[in-house]
DNA sequence: TTGAAAGCGGTACCAG
DNA sequence: CTGGTACCGCTTTCAA
């Protein structure tokens, strides 16, 4: 076989079938199959098949004004736990005939901005976006009101007091408040009285939420001192944890964690670097949780416990949302909020005496 | 603004700024612009802003009969591994402008052949597969001949003198017979005389030559012993990891292995769990090598020995020859192959007395 | 049941 | 430098 060979059209499958384009259309379209005579049907699948036929998406797309196409936009594709998010998105994609297009910012404002324009170009039905920073909310809102917009892990909402005055409709979050109280009051129960946490970047709402949960869960325990560094992880990696924690263990003894809670688990992974660095042992000094249960932590040593994000779900639910939009199906709600689980491993144990 | 913004098009901009439509387009595509004169190019470039114009992307692909998006095929988003090939092949798309469109296929055929017929109604300009199964070879041959396609990661070749008649002009491989021999080496060196592998599936060209490494590097120790059993593992995961190491270990001690070498590194890691369930010691009663260098091992228990697979180049070579293709520019080198790097860590140590 | 023709939103060729 | 126009490949009324 010659390479270049063209491509065949609907006009060339019709002559070859002895029919009209129109009539080839319908004979090729299940859903209008049934307006065409038996015989012609199968004269012009015959016609098709032999030929080698496929329809071109991208004129039936711009005839009907839909691409079955769906626009997703995580901030890193190398976190595998944002793989089970896609994953999710997939299937119920494909259960739907649509197709994601997915797109990787990096955390970057401007990388954001050029995928959303890049997508609307595409004239996906829908996005999914799940690496929004607060300062995007704004545009976001303007992009939401062009097209079904869904807010997947990260959205706005970061007051206290209740779901403030949505700007963008539908969303498909993680209570991010109750897994940190949770961690947190877990630590607390072992014992521990003074904890640090390392948090992730302001710009997120996940880590601002997880720091409220921190807080909060903090708050209730009158003797625990909270001796968290004011210091923010510039990114979320095993670098940055082990930084952070570093100067947290650098202190007199007095001043020093007995526990950490992580923001995420890549930054526990470094938290446990760090303590073995400094010639401490996990969780005999040192207790670590951190956030997401992303694969493979539970074959660290110690086994991290960390609290479980249902990152397939809200791909799905996220992906359900966005294409019922889409097709203008009636949203029962649409806003979810699913909620974590506290996985307890070997990474945490009864405060030091 | 309210949602349902109808999506403005060129002729809307060129009425607004009082020029014809082929104006308009020459005016706002960057190739043509200077053939418009200052003025007008201002004009309608002003008009379009200010009425948030946005270049229907299929429109104009229909046009060109070229659409700026490659497909890239993958097995498993969730293997970290596959990210950072991933990562390097949106890299150089976004060098040249072009988009990736992402599928996987989860190792079935159906899948693969489903992902093809799509990304060819998709019209895509060349696809990377990075998913191939030996068997697949026929299909994409006859794929590769419609259009440009790198195989990349898998391939067709698994004789053992050099390599054969190509079936795909194009791909990058790594050198998995090289990266398997020069584990066992090691793993001989360290005086092992009884070694294991847990292979990979049969359908995957990777596993087949790291087989044909593995053996071959025995059969330079005239007093080593392949104790490997003849099953495969039905995936690539822990768990398989996990079943096939504990097979090994249920034997009399003298037909242990005291060394593993697992086709990848998640089935390492299952080999790991197994020794450790068995009441042994990794390395002090058996070593074990992965391949892949996956994100994290290094920070298992013990840090994994593995071979580093340059994934990220491995992307961005694929994606430039895939372009380049599509583009019709001459390919200097259509057959790359990359080495790969042994890591040693501490899951690897002196055999046993 | 089938054919004719318009048009989705651009681009590119040809005239002027 | 700008306008006119055909057309990319398909879907979808409207008529017959």
């Amino acid at each position: 076989m010659v390479t270049g060979a063209r491509t065949v059209t609907l006009r060339e499958v019709a002559a070859s079938a002895g029919v009209h384009v129109a009539t080839a259309s319908r004979a090729l379209n299940p859903e209008q199959a049934h307006l065409v005579s038996e015989r012609t049907r199968t004269r012009v699948q015959t016609a098709a098949r032999s030929l080698g036929y496929r329809t071109n998406a991208l004129a039936r797309s711009l005839r009907q004004g839909r691409t079955g196409s769906l626009g997703v936009i995580v901030a890193d594709l190398a976190n595998p736990f944002i793989a089970n998010l896609l994953r999710g998105v997939e299937e119920e994609a494909r259960a739907h005939a649509a197709m994601p297009l997915i797109v990787e910012t990096r955390e970057d404002p401007a990388a954001l901005r050029r995928a959303v324009q890049r997508l609307l170009g595409n004239r996906v039905d829908a996005i999914v976006l799940a690496s929004a920073h607060l300062a995007d909310a704004d545009y976001v809102a303007d992009v939401s009101a062009q097209l079904p917009l869904v807010l997947a892990l990260r959205g706005f909402d970061v007051g206290e007091d209740g779901p403030e005055p949505a700007a963008v409709e539908m969303q498909v979050m993680q209570d991010d408040h109750r897994g940190a109280k949770v961690a947190v009051e877990h630590l607390l129960r072992l014992g521990h009285r003074r904890i640090a946490q390392l948090a992730g970047a302001e710009q997120i709402s996940s880590f601002v939420n997880r720091r409220r949960g921190f807080a909060d869960a903090m708050a209730t325990a009158p003797g625990a001192r909270d001796v968290s560094s004011e210091e923010r992880a510039n990114e979320s990696s095993v670098s940055e944890g082990k930084r952070l924690t570093w100067r947290l263990l650098e202190r007199p003894e007095e001043e020093r964690p007995t526990a950490i809670f992580a923001h995420n688990d890549l930054m526990a992974i470094g938290a446990l670097d760090a303590i073995r660095d400094a010639g401490l042992v996990c969780p005999a000094d040192v207790s670590v949780v951190g956030y997401n249960d992303s694969p493979l932590v539970d074959h660290l040593s110690p086994p991290l416990t960390t609290v479980r994000l249902p990152s397939r779900e809200m791909g799905r639910s996220a992906a359900r949302l966005a294409l019922a939009a889409a097709a203008g199906r009636p949203i029962a709600a649409p806003r979810i909020l699913l909620e974590p689980t506290y996985i307890e491993r070997r990474s945490t144990g009864p405060a030091p005496a």
